[in-house]
DNA sequence: CCTTGACCTCAACTTAACTTGAGGAATTAC
DNA sequence: GTAATTCCTCAAGTTAAGTTGAGGTCAAGG
């Protein structure tokens, strides 16, 4: 006899089922759970059955993974949905906005680089001792430790 | 007796100096070494001695790392340097470009993913299912194996 | 000289994000 | 009803990119 609660609506499905529509692996989808990211109900057998509303839940990890995003970065977001009922629109809304800002945020820094690069091209300074790559003190910084001097070779010494 | 090279014209240095002068971890510089990032030379007493040329060298890397290079691929792409003479500054140029091809790219990728999500954001796919982002024919392809159909949830059963 | 700090090698540990495998139970298909 | 799937748990392995530590050597200053 299958789930009861399957045949009620189709509402729910297997672990295999999700990942089919989400193109993870089963492996992975069981990981996540461990990680946070997906709190799938059991069956009177002890497997898990999950939602709808999962498929888009692992979408959206895909999704903020591609984006750079660890798993933390992505259930610290995925917490903020409704524990209790199926997120709505507005709550995917919210999150996505969120991740827009820090997607837009990262455009931003790879242009900037990307238009340093360009110019240091032009001017010649990646083998010079100028270029604003090599200045610790501007917007680089941002990039990390390690980024200090971000073409070294500065005339210390 | 300092390094009779040394000693020549300060031309080389030891790895702590390097470590300095590209932020660099020591440990880093002598992993980076075994994937084959450097190599320097050695002196009598068996210690490594760089060149002036591999500051740039490893702040290359920080900055291919930076934009989300693999050591593999950031290995690749010095290959091409010429191995028995001091890069050049057109060598810097071609390998740069280079990388500014694959940032341009990856901005390029995020610019879409970003207005595919303000896209969503606004029609209210997220929760719909006739979002360019469930559509598996289109550019999203681009993003690897598993985004196939990225927010899932599409008819099938 | 001779001490102290910088180096050397090699092995093992670390974190993130998963995958693989063993041994066994539940479902589904015929 | 039974054979083939699919699922379960838990432990261990995997890759990337390094770090940490032990045990020992080299170099530079006083």
């Amino acid at each position: 006899m299958p789930d009861s609660i399957a045949v009620v609506a189709n509402q729910v499905m297997s672990i295999g089922d999700l990942a089919e529509r989400t193109g993870l692996a089963v492996s992975a989808i069981r990981f996540y759970e461990t990680k946070g990211l997906v709190t799938p109900a059991r069956n009177t057998g002890g497997q898990r059955r999950y939602l709808r509303s999962d498929i888009r839940r692992l979408s959206f990890v895909q999704i903020a993974q591609q984006l750079g995003f660890s798993i933390e970065d992505i259930r610290t977001a995925l917490a903020t949905l409704p524990a209790g009922r199926t997120p709505t629109q507005k709550d995917w809304e919210k999150i996505s906005r969120n991740f827009q800002g820090k997607l837009e945020e990262r455009i931003l820094r790879m242009t900037r680089l990307r238009d340093y690069l360009e110019g240091c091209i032009g001017c010649g300074c990646l083998s010079m001792k100028k270029c604003a790559l090599v200045n610790p003190a501007d917007g680089l910084k941002k990039f990390g430790p390690g980024a200090r001097a971000v073409l070294g070779d500065r005339l210390k010494r």
